[in-house]
DNA sequence: ACCTGAACACCGTTCAAGT
DNA sequence: ACCTGAACACCGTTCAAGT
C-alpha cells in the first residue's frame, strides 16, 4: 500500500533556498533541509538525485526570480530605453540585497553548475531587450553584456565588502549607472555636479 | 629534543594554491594539503588555526599577485590613463583565465572571509590612480570602482559561461573596454565599425 | 617543539527492511 | 511507492602520546 507524499520536490527546494540566505551555502545541508520539511534526509533522494543537483535548482529559481523581477522593472520604467535601464540595474542590486547568498550563487557559481539555459535567457531578454534599443541591431548583444557586467560586478563586490576606501556606495552606483547609460548609448555622460 | 619542521606555512599555502586550482574549493581539503606537503592532517594546525583561515591566507596571496600583475601591467602601458586602463583590464583578464578558481574566490567569496586591508588597497592603487588621471580628483573613486565593477563583471561572467548568447567574447571585452574608458573620460566611445 | 594515531562529531549517500 | 534506521566513506578538528 503506497504511503502518502509527506513533501515535496517544490517544498524540497524552497527548504533549500531559505537554509542558503539563513546558514550560507554549507549550512545548505542535506539533513538540515530534510528537517525542514519534515523527513529524514535518505528520503530527499526519492526527488532530487544528490546535493549538488538539488543546489542547481536552488539556483535555478533564484535565477527565475531575478527575471521576473527584471521583466517587473521594466514594465513600471516606461518606454525610453535608458529608463529601463536604469530600472533594470536597480531591480538588480535590490534583489541582491534581498537574497545575496543566492545572488552570489546565480553569478559566480562555485562549481560547475549547468544554469538553465531557458532560465537564463529569460532572465537576460530584458537588458537585451533595452540595450539594442539604446545603441542599436549591430551592437545590441556587445550592450547588454557590458551593461550586465558592470551591474552584476557592481553588485558583487558591495556583496563582499570590497568597498572599504570610503565614499558614499549608493552615489558610486549612480555615477555608474549613468555612465553605463552614456557609454552604451555612445555618447558622453550627462555633465555631473 | 625538538624535530625539525617539515614543511612550512608558506609551503602549506602554495598546496592550497595548487589544490584549489586541480581540484576546486571542495577539494581543498585539509588532509589533500597534509598530503601534498607530506605531513598528516592534524599538523596543518600547527601553522593554520583552521580551514577557513588557510582559505583565506590562500585568497589573501591571489589578491596579492594579482596587484602584482596589475602593477606590471601599468608599467608597461606608458603614461596614457587610457592605456593604463586598458592595460588593466586585459591583466586581470589573463589572470582569471590563469587561475580561474582563485579569481572567482577573491572577488566573490563565499563565506564572510576578511581580506587583508593592506593587499586590497594594493591590488587597487594602480585602477584608482588611472582613473583619478582621467576623470579628475573628485570622480576618480567612483570611476575606479565603476571600471573595476565591470571588468570584474565581465570576467565572472565568461568564466561561468554565462555568455552563451553567441557572438565573440573577445569582441565583447573590446567593445566594453573602450565603452568604460570613454565613460570613465566623460566622452562619447570612439566610432565603433 | 613538532608530529602522529586514535577518536569524535558531522555530512553525503546507499540500501535493505518497514508500511 | 515512499519512508526510515543502519551503515559506510570521508572530512574537520582535538588531544594524549611519541620523538
Amino acid at each position: 500500500m503506497p504511503t502518502p507524499d509527506r513533501t515535496s520536490l517544490a517544498e524540497i527546494v524552497d527548504a533549500g533556498r531559505d537554509l542558503l540566505e539563513l546558514a550560507g551555502l554549507d549550512g545548505l545541508t542535506m539533513q538540515a533541509v530534510a528537517t525542514r520539511v519534515g523527513v529524514r534526509a535518505p528520503s530527499l533522494y526519492k526527488r532530487v538525485s544528490n546535493r549538488d543537483a538539488l543546489v542547481a535548482l536552488v539556483v535555478d529559481a533564484t535565477l527565475r526570480d531575478l527575471g521576473g523581477a527584471a521583466d517587473v522593472a521594466v514594465a513600471d520604467a516606461g518606454g525610453d530605453p535608458r529608463d529601463r535601464l536604469r530600472a533594470l540595474a536597480h531591480a538588480l542590486r535590490a534583489f541582491a540585497h534581498h537574497r545575496p547568498v543566492g545572488f552570489r550563487l546565480v553569478f559566480a557559481p562555485t562549481s560547475d553548475l549547468h544554469l538553465d539555459p531557458d532560465a537564463l535567457r529569460a532572465s537576460s531578454v530584458a537588458v537585451v531587450s533595452a540595450a539594442t534599443d539604446l545603441a542599436g541591431e549591430e551592437h545590441g548583444l556587445d550592450a547588454a553584456r557590458t551593461f550586465t557586467a558592470w551591474a552584476n560586478g557592481f553588485v558583487s563586490m558591495e556583496l563582499s565588502g570590497a568597498f572599504r576606501l570610503g565614499g558614499d556606495v549608493d552615489r558610486a552606483f549612480d555615477f555608474g549607472v549613468e555612465a553605463l547609460v552614456a557609454a552604451v548609448a555612445g555618447v558622453a555622460p550627462a555633465p555631473r555636479t
